[in-house]
DNA sequence: ACCTTTATAGTCAACGTGACCATTAAGTGT
DNA sequence: ACACTTAATGGTCACGTTGACTATAAAGGT
């Protein structure tokens, strides 16, 4: 069988149904003062007007999905061009629910992204607004955003506890303090801190001493040390978060 | 803007775009004869006439890409009537590349699929034959499916840490025996008996001791005691495999 | 000066794990 | 009947990691 000058498979064709549409939604995270902050727009259209969602759109014909999502974040936000290579981009999973979009049949791959508290999101196309809202404190997002975002919060979380995915919320330098406070943010716990330090210089490859003497105070205390993140992408054995199971 | 008689998003008509065919790949795994096995068709048409493919099949309308995964399992292999519920799916990863099909654009959600070495699949539908093929013992696969069946094993092995997932493999009742076999057979490498013994034993919910005074051989040797898949879902501690590193 | 805060150094016991050894209970071969 | 093989099961022991905890150092605030 051969349509618009392709061949698809037998007994199957596609364009006798309604078509998909392809998005790709973004979860972006950051740690700011402490505290989880999400990426979120502002839907300036029907439905959902007025509502919270999260950053998103079409994935074009001649792109895949992770192109699109990296596209999507620099149109919407105007994060890639700031931040460069400093941005852990993750794909999460695939929403498709046939009534998920009340419009028409949209599957959306899903993504999460990290990144350091450093960019000022600038609102652009489609999307009027976006801002970062702290996590928790939200009302409830459009369509199935919500489930959307509670899944890449748990991925998020239990990745750190076998990668070192935490320092993709650090700036390019940073002290221990810093990436352990991001470990508490986000789990939501407090961690010793002679010991997380201990677990940390003692995984080879989880960061790098940065040699100068240059330190640095983070406002009140001792000056820390500064240290970039190293080359291990995964840790052996992993750093589990206290007593509360994940699941 | 309407199409169709549904309103679509505003400044982006997907009608204006050739459509996105969305279909679900399935990577189905079992052991077999201490050997990791693999479900696979042999493609009936071009593109790839006569090579090895992971069965799978169109997503329709009103189905999720998850229902789509099961009705293709089912209708391909027949497996879904034996198993019933004792089948594990889990959706690995959507992969989108705009070439990944020579004909049209074709995302494709993968899944991964685990059951038990009791099945016999046969073929249907599209697929002319479904079988059971050693993995590693293969040629190269159709579109890109050499690149998902090895996100698919990656997955599995690197579940087999930290979840029970490796009882998804076992008949309804086995032996520790058996269950250490899946994780010699799927990692590659040899676990010492006694101490997977007590590793299971003393992971709450792992498994459960069948009471019965029931004791099955599995050719020679002292008879194993029998034991269920537990409640548990996780392990915490993981169950790392040895030495070497998973990444 | 004294307190608060944070970083850093170190100790100690509990626990999990890997490496072993020993025993039990079946089948196999002579 | 006997020794040999195979696999399950029971147990020990040393080591490494971790959680809990104490102590010291270096900054700012009052």
């Amino acid at each position: 069988m051969t349509i618009r000058g392709r061949r698809v498979p037998g007994g199957y064709d596609p364009a006798a149904f309604e078509p998909f549409a392809v998005t790709v939604d973004l979860a972006v995270f950051t740690v700011r003062l402490g505290r989880l902050h999400v990426l979120l727009v502002e839907r300036g259209e029907e439905p959902y007007r007025g509502d919270w969602a999260l950053p998103g759109g079409f994935v074009r014909p001649r792109e895949s999905a992770g192109q699109a999502a990296r596209r999507e974040l620099a149109e919407e936000t105007g994060l890639l061009a700031r931040t460069a290579g400093a941005l852990h981009l993750e794909q999460l999973r695939t929403y498709s629910d046939p009534d998920r979009d009340p419009r028409m049949r949209v599957v959306s791959v899903a993504y999460a992204a990290l990144i350091p508290d450093l960019p000022e999101p600038r609102g652009g196309g489609d999307a009027a607004r976006a801002q970062w809202v702290e996590f928790g404190a939200r009302g409830p997002l459009a369509f199935d955003h919500e489930h959307i975002l509670a899944d890449a919060y748990d991925r998020v979380g239990a990745k750190l506890e076998y990668t070192c995915l935490a320092t993709a919320f650090c700036p390019p330098e940073f002290t221990l303090g810093e990436l352990r406070q991001v470990y508490e943010t986000i789990w939501g716990v407090a961690l010793d801190r002679p010991n997380f330090r201990r677990k940390v210089l003692t995984t080879p490859g989880f960061v790098q001493a940065l040699e100068g003497p240059p330190r640095r105070t983070g406002g009140r205390g001792k000056p820390a040390a500064l240290y970039r993140a190293g080359s291990a992408t995964t840790l052996h054995p992993p750093l589990l978060r206290p007593e509360g199971r994940n699941a």
